[in-house]
DNA sequence: GCGTCAATTTAGACTCTGTCTAGACTGAAC
DNA sequence: GTTCAGTCTAGACAGAGTCTAAATTGACGC
């Protein structure tokens, strides 16, 4: 059980609706909003960027419920939770494996290019728990 | 140049004051405090449990004083800085390379057992930009 | 000892991201 | 057209971390 539906960007705004609907998430106007923008492409938008975004579209949508759609998206797999760095969450809508390059100067995060990266000997996690997700951020600094 | 030195706990509270000068680090009597904490032994604390066992040990700082030496501390190499989930950092004391188990649910942080993880193909990082850290988490939940 | 000066520490105001609450809105079912 | 659950909203609130301006410290030269 549980095969994972996957959405993968670009998704064009009249796809969005269906899109949600195939994760099971109830479609409402102000998250096929927000849905058309994070699927788009793939990318890594801050909540604050994603409200600036719509009201750049001429859409809007309070703090709050701008909150609630991007934690509900990540709990259903639409989009990943990146904890980078402290200050606020990103929410990344490439759906593969992929780790990220984070520059501590200006905070710019970037996808690893493809190359096969791997952990090896990953420790089997601690008694009682089970694995969720790996998280591998490569912080570097402007030269 | 730029031989690293390292401080690996655990130190004896008497022997905070050099390992600070060894850093570079100006001892003051707020320091030493916050360093004896943090080298009692490997460990991972945020900045509010710091100040928390600042004053189960009778003594104290500002809260701008415990941000702004545990910020020192992390520029000069005594302890690394944690970013895990997003609403708080950790300061590490454990000085070797190694990552991190974080269980989601109960906010609970472990090393790694010692086994020796790997990453390989590693890509270069970005055009201008040299390599800082690699910070792998795997976040676990409870089963 | 005494003044000077730079570094450090302090309290508390402030900022920012994110959460909570209570009420209003929506739309499907009957 | 009433009901009801789910959703959305404004705005209050919370917590981590930063900033500011003044006070304290302590090293140094006299």
């Amino acid at each position: 059980m549980n095969v994972k539906k996957i959405i993968i960007p670009p998704v064009r705004r009249e796809d969005v609706p269906a899109a949600l609907a195939s994760l099971g998430i109830a479609v409402t106007a102000q998250r096929v909003e927000i849905g058309a923008i994070l699927l788009e492409s793939m990318q890594h938008l801050s909540a604050e960027q994603v409200q600036a975004r719509l009201e750049a579209d001429g859409a809007s949508a309070s703090k709050a419920t701008v909150y609630n759609t991007l934690g509900l998206f990540a709990r259903k797999g639409l989009v990943r939770e990146l904890v980078i760095d402290g200050s606020r969450v990103f929410y990344d809508s490439n759906p593969s494996d992929h780790f990220h390059f984070y520059n501590v100067d200006d905070g710019t995060l970037f996808d690893f290019p493809s190359s096969p990266v791997t952990l090896s000997n990953l420790p089997t996690p601690p008694e009682g728990t089970k694995l969720d997700k790996v998280d591998v951020v490569v912080r570097v600094t402007t030269k």
